[in-house]
DNA sequence: CGTGTAGTTGATGCTCCTCAATTTTTGTGG
DNA sequence: CCACAAAAATTGAGGAGCATCAACTACACG
């Protein structure tokens, strides 16, 4: 949300670029140059860890903005979970609008920003599995559902390393609620999910004390 | 460091307090009317969790700025470790000088902290209870080791909430450290603490990624 | 139809939490 | 200064939860 504010507040030029499902957008490490929002499609920012593994810090959905610095390199990867198509504009000519007009706005978006990443750390600490995997689809269903059925752009693996799980756990514990009767997975192929008792998931959630962070 | 930079710049008229351990500076829920930066002391800020646990985001020492809040309430409750003297001033006045003219420095200062609490979460994920007890002592001795010897201000309890594991799991590591030699625990509670081979604690804390992320 | 991929399910073990007892240090009152 | 109680830390035994290893199933692709 720093990164929309960013983007929002210039008449910059822009270019419209797409990736393909597995894409690289850029590696930890490399200059920062460009800054993105996206218009379609899901990705995912993420730490890689040592053993093979990687830490998901957020998962991109259309209108998420993403890859502003505060200095010369970019801290996480981007990768593109689908096809996607992104917005993109250089981080030289943004240094000069935020010096130019918009910078009342750019501090509240970090402060917000801010906000939201502490929310998210302390909710990701003490919780059991079923209690993450709960506010996951919870998650989810809010920013992704469309009539009343989510469709996970993500594998059960990138659930996991954003949770801070194995891929079995996260199985398990979906298939619990499954054989509970609060969601559905109607392929086996399961990544469509028809939540069935929403209160019961939040109250799974809850005790969680702020189930609702991800609300803006 | 949000904290601090609001205050810097500002020539507002602050008033000096003080606070004896154990006192609650403020409480989440409560009204947000003052900024504070801690003149001597140390202090913690953390969130109630249910079932008496809590899970600390920050130690705060000579120096660290607090209580700033981009709404009207305080998220976290700020609790004094040992007795502590803090400098304080209205909000009121700060969101009139933000507006005025040092905008561009808290924007910085906000996006500086987003990185800090980004990092922070990354390495609370997926490490062994060694792994962050190590992190844990790096940090303290990085910010308040006094002729190369730490005293920590805070109990086994505090740490525990800190790092997400149990007082007896942390006790346990420490420990396991003195065995082994790493470090040493001469008396006063385990209170007072000496590296001894700062070499083989990084190594442990390694892996890590970057375990230096506290260093501002 | 095979091959590959993503997901599920099961058995086993390790790490850390829980509960409980003991030791060490601090503080208090005689 | 010493005895006593309270607090903080250590240590131990047992158990819960999740990771790991491994087999198996359903679907997609050529």
């Amino acid at each position: 949300t720093l990164d929309n504010a960013i983007l929002a507040g210039t008449n910059l030029q822009t270019t419209d670029l797409s990736f393909s499902a597995g894409d690289t957008v850029f590696q930890r490490g490399a200059p920062a140059q460009l800054v993105y929002v996206v218009s379609k499609g899901a990705l995912c920012r993420f730490r890689p860890l040592p053993g093979g593994r990687r830490s998901i810090l957020q998962f991109l959905f259309a209108g998420d903005g993403f890859g502003y610095e505060p200095d010369r390199h970019y801290r996480d990867t981007v990768q593109a979970l689908t096809n996607v198509d992104v917005l993109a504009t250089g981080q030289k000519g943004l240094a000069a609008a935020s010096k130019a007009g918009c910078s009342e706005a750019l501090f509240a978006a970090a402060a917000h920003a801010l906000v939201v990443a502490e929310e998210q750390s302390v909710f990701v600490r003490g919780r059991t599995a079923a209690e993450r995997t709960a506010l996951f689809l919870l998650e989810m269903n809010a920013r992704l559902s469309a009539n009343r059925q989510i469709v996970l752009p993500m594998s059960r693996k990138d659930i996991s390393d954003y949770l801070g799980l194995t891929l079995e756990t996260v199985s398990r514990a979906m298939n619990e609620f499954r054989r509970a009767k609060i969601i559905e997975i109607p392929d086996y192929f399961g990544r469509r999910i028809i939540i069935r008792n929403k209160a019961r998931l939040e109250k799974l959630a809850s005790d969680a004390s702020n189930f609702e962070w991800w609300k803006r």
